[in-house]
DNA sequence: GGGCTGCGCTACATATTATGTAGCAAAAAC
DNA sequence: GTTTTTGCTACATAATATGTAGCGCAGCCC
């Protein structure tokens, strides 16, 4: 499992964390309950599951996600990221449009 | 260059992007005004210039960043991100005081 | 009990991506 | 016009992800 630089700010070691590939994807696919590791990773476009399972790990291990008997879900910190989350994806529709204009302007 | 997913799901896109290694780290170094290809490595901990390089094509062809005669720096669009990765760096500090308590509980 | 099914997860060979060092070509500074 | 500095490329090595197969276990059915 990849090491965290243990870093003095801990936005850096975060930025580790999320800018892991899958991260941010498996967060985003908890935010509406728990999922099974197989229904998770059917959500995650059938992710490998090596790597999801080190993602999984790292998680548990960083207290962001938590396995109970219904499946992965976020701990309570994790989830006052809900807005956060909400945010980017408001944010990324707006990018999205500039996009297409732009590819419409050459 | 890593193709990115052309997802009809802008926010599926942006984690794509985001979950990269090194882009959050090179979008919250270029938070206070431009940087230099030379001093963005050095603020990244001398990153490897062939990827910090294809880092910035990336951003520059999905429009977060751009490259002006100060050196790099973020589009109008991507610094309307500011508050929300200030809001990561705020929630980011009370990750790590859970963290560290946790690990006084063993 | 014995055989099914679905589960979380591991093994492992292959492909993709990052690292680290050296250095080039062009622009600036002197 | 020579010396620096800068943006960036080359390339060999190391680290990481992918994709497929399948194991061991738990719950069911009869």
């Amino acid at each position: 499992m990849a090491k965290l630089t243990e870093t003095s700010r801990p936005v850096l070691a975060l930025f580790d964390v999320l800018g892991q590939k899958w991260v941010l994807r498996i967060i985003w696919e908890l935010r509406n309950g728990p999922l099974t590791f197989r229904e998770l990773r059917a959500q995650c476009d059938e992710i490998s599951p090596t790597v999801l399972n080190q993602r999984l790990a790292l998680l548990k291990d960083t207290l962001l996600l938590e396995s109970t008997d219904e499946g992965y879900k976020p701990t309570a910190l994790l989830e006052e990221l809900g807005p956060v989350l909400y945010a980017l994806r408001d944010w990324s529709n707006s990018w999205a449009e500039i996009r297409v204009a732009h590819r419409h302007e050459l």
